[in-house]
DNA sequence: TATTGTTATACTCTATAACTATA
DNA sequence: TATAGTTATAGAGTATAACAATA
């Protein structure tokens, strides 16, 4: 356990929020001057992500999950399936449904994502944070998740 | 110290970047519709503070210091000064410069915000943390910081 | 010639509102 | 009537490019 801080104060925690935000704008600017051709957005990389490891989704179910309005959502899965990662099947039995799934192509743009070491966030994790920084880090993503949660 | 993990292979740091992305936008999208009257964006509040912090600063150097395009924080700085939040006077000696500070009508804003504890971010931090996992979070602030350092 | 700052313009992401189709 | 999804439109935030003023 770590025994810098005793327990913080009330103004240490509205510096620690103004901090965070400030970072949290910084990150999402150098993501975005990062990212290069053949690159996705945030939300995309969200989806495609989501999809492979918990399955089809329909895109009010990546909307709840992902924090955002369905017609928002929808323009993000819009662009996927134009791009040809994502592909959207009639749901079976209600009709109302589209069943979002990842393509083929999909799959492979995951995996020669992760062969290539391509992504920006992961690289500079890993050249810039000690192993026993990138697991503090890796700790503090559940609280984040939890800042997040209705 | 954590001992939970031993050393973050490739794929976890992998996860971590994947899963910082989402809540990244997650936490905006949050902070964007918590946002009531009278409020100020992520960047707007970040070189409001930034100035109580550090004083007096060109749009260049505000610029630098939050990662972005002085024409972008031109016109941050442009809303601030139109909310007479901040005010801007020429350099003594340079006259291409013009030195921003805080108004009082600026001062006077940090404060009540603070006192009535309005910031949402910190507001959550509070309820939803505990006071070691507040610590936690606040100790994964410089981690992020040196990720977005050039 | 280099630096500070401004103006014009465009793009991305997301939101709200209104609509259609199905249940 | 309620739910899934689409279309239209708007706004915030930021970027690039071109310019003006000062050093």
């Amino acid at each position: 356990m770590h025994k810098r801080k005793p327990g913080p104060s009330s103004i240490q925690v509205m510096a620690t929020a103004v901090e965070l935000r400030s970072l949290l704008g910084q990150l999402r600017r150098r993501l975005r001057e990062q990212a290069g051709t053949g690159d996705y957005s945030a939300s995309q990389t969200a989806v495609i992500r989501r999809l492979e490891r918990e399955g089809p989704a329909t895109v009010t179910m990546l909307a709840h999950a992902e924090g955002m309005r369905s017609q928002s959502m929808g323009a993000t899965v819009a662009y996927l399936q134009l791009a040809g990662l994502i592909i959207g099947t009639p749901h079976p039995t209600d009709g109302r449904q589209t069943l979002l799934s990842l393509t083929p192509a999909g799959v492979a743009w995951i995996k020669a994502k992760r062969a290539a070491r391509e992504d920006w966030l992961a690289r500079t994790i890993q050249a810039k944070l000690s192993p026993a920084e990138q697991a503090q880090l890796s700790d503090a993503m559940p609280l984040l998740k939890r800042l997040v949660e209705p």
